[in-house]
DNA sequence: CTAGAAATAGCACGACCGGTCGTGTTACTG
DNA sequence: CAGTAACACGACCGGTCGTGCTATTTCTAG
């Protein structure tokens, strides 16, 4: 049936925002989706395929909980905002019952060969959501709302780098002020970023 | 013999470091070790003392490493500066081959239980360390180089953030720019949390 | 109601896992 | 010289890994 693969790759990305890719066993999913593993094995070509579905599908959840409400807000830096915000401990808020895959897998495949398939997938995931965070960064700057002087791949450079604290704060540390600190870092960050205020410039109206 | 036990030990750093701790395994550290994994073990009450020891070996190299070198240099913001310049890829420095198994456990070990002791010790590194930054921050802002007024410890989470931001960007990505964004953000960090320049005293207007 | 297709289970495989056990070698001790 | 303790070894334990091959079940079409 169509729909088993597809219950097999919803169960499995809570089992990868948990494990991990090296947690991710077709045992262990078996196990947690009630069938054979040889049953469940059927459904794909290699374990490897599996991971990649995995990937998938943890990434259009991430698009559902995370991007879609974003867009939804006013273009600029509004949207930026809304953005940051819920992609702080999106993986949590989307039920997922562990942390992020993606960012766990920076980790786990960093040694691995350039030509990994789920690392060169992972690599797109991550290139394709800061190509998003630099539109988004631009349009922010078009509006005047960031300075036009602004070195926007250092700007999203730094915002990517919050949310990597933020998950090692809050998921590792298990910091209760984690999210605070994030939010304080992103206000500062966008504060030395928007245009000098009541000088010569015209595109003045920030925030 | 005894120096068995540190060749074993040795060897495992390199191993920790390239596949992270799930990676170090008997079999694998054996082989690697020109040893039987029998006559390995004997060396180990557990594999998990195995994990430990490897953690232990890798704080011992990390303080040769990083912070020896960084406390030779001049109390304040210098320090602080060396510091921060030592610890960016201090893993390929110090020739582990792979990169911070510290980092990587936070990822590995992040839903790990809060009493598995190889948590609990990776735990305990990352706070002796911040701690250890606390005071360095803490010196430079005695010696007026920093702000009297500075938040310390938002000061030092996001510096450990520019630490994981540019693992994360010089070893999966491999970005080559990684090395100067992570200066670059540290100046920034920095030039905001000095005093105000030729101003006043303390509290100066540094919004 | 039955034929065939699709989905699942059963089973076996070789490799590796953490860990144990008994044995042989070596070097020191009395 | 005998005794002994440290050390490393190969064989092996029960399990789990990924992955095939072969039944069996279940669903669907005619």
């Amino acid at each position: 049936m169509k729909q088993t693969r597809e219950r097999i790759v919803a169960e499995g990305v809570g089992l990868l925002s948990k494990s991990g890719l090296a947690g991710v066993t077709l045992g262990v999913l078996a196990t947690q989706t009630g069938m054979s593993k040889s049953g469940l094995f059927a459904h794909f070509k290699s374990k490897e395929e599996v991971q990649l579905q995995l990937l998938d599908e943890t990434a259009r959840i991430a698009q559902t909980t995370v991007i879609q409400p974003a867009m939804k807000a006013p273009a600029g830096l509004q949207r930026l905002r809304v953005m940051f915000t819920r992609w702080l401990g999106w993986s949590e808020k989307a039920g997922l019952g562990g942390g992020c895959a993606v960012a766990g897998g920076f980790f786990e495949l960093d040694d691995a060969p350039e030509n990994d398939p789920v690392r060169q997938r992972l690599m797109a995931m991550e290139l394709e959501f800061r190509q998003l965070l630099t539109t988004l960064t631009n349009d922010a700057v078009k509006h005047g709302e960031l300075s036009a002087g602004l070195d926007v791949p250092q700007f999203v450079w730094e915002m990517c780098g919050l949310y990597l604290n933020h998950h090692v704060s809050y998921r590792f540390i298990r910091d209760p002020r984690a999210t605070k600190r994030a939010h304080r870092a992103f206000d500062e960050l966008v504060k030395r970023s928007q245009p000098a205020k009541g000088k010569v410039r015209a595109a003045g109206r920030r925030q």
